[in-house]
DNA sequence: AGTCACCTATCAAGTGATAGGTAGATATAT
DNA sequence: ATATATCTACCTATCACTTGATAGGTGACT
């Protein structure tokens, strides 16, 4: 009950994986968390602090997950199965989708800090896809890889934006199955 | 210089494609045209007004263009690369993005009467695609076709969301590129 | 006379942000 | 050990600004 930081960073995540960064606002934040407006300040002064942190954090959870499931398995189809279950989770948690995705939409509007924040997240994704997909096809070219990597990165972010559209999680499965068939992820 | 709905339409189109339908204001759009605010209102009583009517032009013109490619050309590459081209376009003038990508994103946050329409818009596309997907795969099922044709439209519009958020439309055509490699879209 | 396409003026609600206050914990000086 | 100072994590109150929306007026045209 005390120190409220941790409390406001967790549901702004939420409400910023459904509304976007824009869609934040200091009152719904303090009032879910019990505080006041001006207390959500004092730990981020600006609505820009609070969006950089919020990025920052999600990203480098996202990285020690990919790690984890890096560890886990050294077989690509179960890495990017896992990945693909990723995105999946969102959706069936209150149709909410990457956090990142949405701010990709709105990166027009953001304060540079975040842009760049947003932007550093997909490169993480595409780092490690490309890390996978090269252990599964030593053979191709690195940039070849990096290619792919990025279209699977393209690929399962639009799956989650349109399935989100439709708030029916089998639409999601029904893109990533539809991307098994096409050959874009392992069968 | 008189009766300025088109004219609202219009701008209201490029600002909803760079900012959503959140991003709307009637003073932006009051000012952009020449009128007041109040003026916007006399044609579009309310915001939900104006978001329908804004997303019922563009999915009617969107249908028209892709009937066009359809009479244009019989061969499904040619029609899926002119479908492609589309959606490069936009990221071409100013960086914005299929409006109802955007709106995709916003989906919880819009008037009942707004979301249908976005969805009627999503339906509209993966339909045409279906029915490209059909004439060049005639021995597969309409409903793998189907499904296929989701995937090309979530993929499209997960491209255009990502090249989006590097500013940049060449990672547009790089993830195309993986998609054509990967067998998604024909070489 | 009536309609159309605008206008001025204003409202209530919501926004990010700031100034300044306070109770309790912690550190420091005597 | 005790008094004093500072720090932390909140608070109240308020600011300027933006937002969608409304009431009611005006001049041109039919």
């Amino acid at each position: 009950m005390q120190d409220k930081r941790e409390e406001i960073l967790a549901f702004a995540r939420t409400a910023a994986q459904a509304r976007g960064y824009d869609g934040l606002n200091f009152r719904e934040i303090a009032k879910a968390v019990g505080v006041k407006s001006a207390s959500v300040h004092y730990h981020f002064p600006t609505k820009a602090d609070l969006g950089v942190e919020l990025v920052r954090c999600y990203r480098e959870e996202a990285a020690a997950t990919l790690d984890d499931f890096w560890q886990a398995s050294a077989d690509p189809a179960r890495r990017l199965r896992q990945y693909v279950r990723v995105f999946r989770f969102a959706l069936e948690n209150g149709n909410r989708m990457c956090m990142c995705g949405f701010m990709s939409a709105e990166i027009d509007g953001l304060p540079d800090s975040v842009r760049a924040e947003v932007r550093a997240f997909g490169e993480m994704n595409v780092a490690w896809l490309a890390k996978v997909l090269a252990a599964a096809h030593p053979e191709r070219a690195a940039k070849a890889n990096k290619r792919h990597a990025l279209g699977v990165f393209a690929a399962v972010s639009g799956a989650q934006l349109i399935a989100r559209s439709h708030g029916d999680v089998s639409t999601y499965d029904a893109i990533i199955n539809s991307y098994r068939a096409a050959g874009l992820l392992p069968a």
